[in-house]
RNA sequence: GCGGGAGUAGCUCAGUUGGUUAGAGCGCCAGGUUGUGGCCCUGGAGGCCGUGGGUUCAAAUCCCAUUUCUCGCCCCA
């Protein structure tokens, strides 16, 4: 056992690892770059008033799952546990919305945590995000809904779900808040004791309890959709008939609650069944008023999240192989202090001339080094000893078909060159 | 915060009712080739059996504690 660990909730990403998470990011990337989504950057932690005002005082990652600490002079700083109010912030702080109608951006962020971790859910984890600003288009909603099911489509998700649900807008959601708590009312004893809570402080809650009791209890419980006014149940039918003419199945889902307080109108979630209970591989929603709550211009939004380690595992269930691509490397084994001297000059010139080239540094046989350049895949080998230092000439081994030719050093990277077209 | 499972070699794991120097496969290193990879053969290195305590003539094995990991609840990515 190794005396120190990585934290609990945090892991490394070996070089095993890092080709499958940069292939994603650059699927990603070039996403964003197709639908118009610029990238924004923005600071590991915030001021912890960000996310206790804006995410909802009664959420979980409120109440209990922020890392939270204090700075030497006193203030409050907190690990984002969540993408979008950094990003709102930056927009309003930078005021984005005065130079263009319609800001779209993206980001690739760490995310942090405090929870138990188990499959699936990290104290760090990745999420792929986009935020677009000021339009309130159905059509907007539609675009970034279906840029997260062909992104889904593009890396060889096959089984995802998506689950799409209005939770209307303050206007309308304080109806259906009434009538819920009005149907609860005498029911309230047979729900479970979080529920009993729920409904004190977030009645909406209730509807996405997984306790059985409370799912028969609440089964007929009124639905958002049947009270959202005219204004959410138009916007509502606009997103759905776009998502429809872009042929991106979604099913609805009236329990479909999302965890933060800031969201309007359309709120989506994609899960996907490889995972276990951790089964949301991303999620999102409008948030038509949180730009002006952060302090900007009223401004309507909406973004999605889409978690990167779960990503990776869904597609590692699914047996998903991913292109990681290795360069052509050329390994230069140099035989005694000469060969040595050698290859040193021969591995800085094939690199200064743009090809990858490695060597050993250990002082192994040539055998040895034979294996490691096996090991790297490396595409040709280039032996150098004594003889050829006579004659001013290199062993140029193919490593895949094996053909073996001496060539004039001054040659070598010509023929490089010319072979590995 | 609450529940279940598990910590033995770099990795995946055996280890029989407690009994001498704790094993396998893969990986690693070397040799079989005096200057040549993959396949094969041979050999080698590498373990305070998570940590601490207890029971016992004797503990990887039984008991207790602790810690870490893991799965689940809650909630989410």
């Amino acid at each position: 056992m190794a005396e120190y660990s990585a934290p609990r909730g945090t892991r490394d990403l070996l070089p095993s690892e890092t080709p499958k998470w940069q292939y994603l990011e650059s699927v990603f990337r070039d996403a964003c770059a197709l639908y118009g989504f610029e990238e924004i950057r923005t600071p590991t932690f915030e001021h912890t008033e960000l996310f206790t005002r804006n995410l909802g005082e009664t959420t979980d990652v409120v109440s209990k799952e922020m890392y939270t600490f204090k700075t030497k002079g006193d203030r409050e700083l907190t690990l984002r546990p969540e993408g979008t109010a950094p990003t709102v912030r930056a927009y309003v702080q930078h005021n984005l919305g005065a130079a263009m109608p319609v800001n779209k951006l993206y980001y690739i962020a760490r995310i942090f945590r405090y929870e138990r971790p188990q499959a699936g859910r990290y104290r760090e984890h990745t999420q792929l995000g986009v935020e677009a600003f000021g339009s309130e288009d159905p059509a907007l909603d539609a675009e970034v809904i279906s840029f997260a099911a062909r992104f889904f489509d593009k890396v060889g998700i096959t089984n995802y779900a998506l689950k799409l649900n209005t939770i209307g807008c303050p206007n309308c959601r304080p109806n259906h808040r009434k009538a819920l708590v009005e149907y609860v009312g005498d029911r309230l004893q047979d729900l479970c004791a979080t529920c009993q809570d729920r409904f004190e402080r977030n009645p909406l809650r209730m509807l996405d309890c997984k306790d059985e009791r409370c799912k028969t209890a609440l089964a007929g419980a009124p639905v958002m959709a049947d009270y959202v006014c005219a204004e959410c149940a138009a916007h509502f039918e606009r997103v759905q008939k776009y998502l429809t003419e872009m042929e991106i199945p979604y099913a609805l889902d009236h329990n479909l609650v999302r965890g933060f307080d800031y969201y309007t109108k359309t709120a989506f979630e994609f899960v996907s069944g490889e995972l276990g209970a951790q089964n949301a591989i991303g999620g999102g929603g409008r948030y038509d008023n949180l730009v002006q709550e952060i302090g900007g211009a009223p401004t309507p939004a909406i973004g999605f999240g889409i978690g990167l380690d779960r990503l990776l595992l869904t597609l590692d269930a699914l047996a998903v192989e991913l292109p990681v691509d290795n360069p052509d490397i050329v390994f230069v084994a140099g035989m005694g202090e000469s060969g040595h001297e050698a290859a040193i000059k021969i591995v800085s010139n094939l690199r200064d001339n743009g090809i990858a080239a490695d060597m050993d540094y250990t002082g192994r046989s040539l055998k040895a080094q034979m294996k490691i350049a096996n090991k790297l895949g490396a595409r040709w080998a280039v032996i150098i000893g004594d003889d050829e230092i006579a004659t001013s000439t290199v062993a140029l081994r193919d490593m895949r078909s094996s053909e073996q030719h001496t060539v004039a050093m001054a040659l070598l990277l010509d023929h490089i060159k010319q072979y590995s077209r």
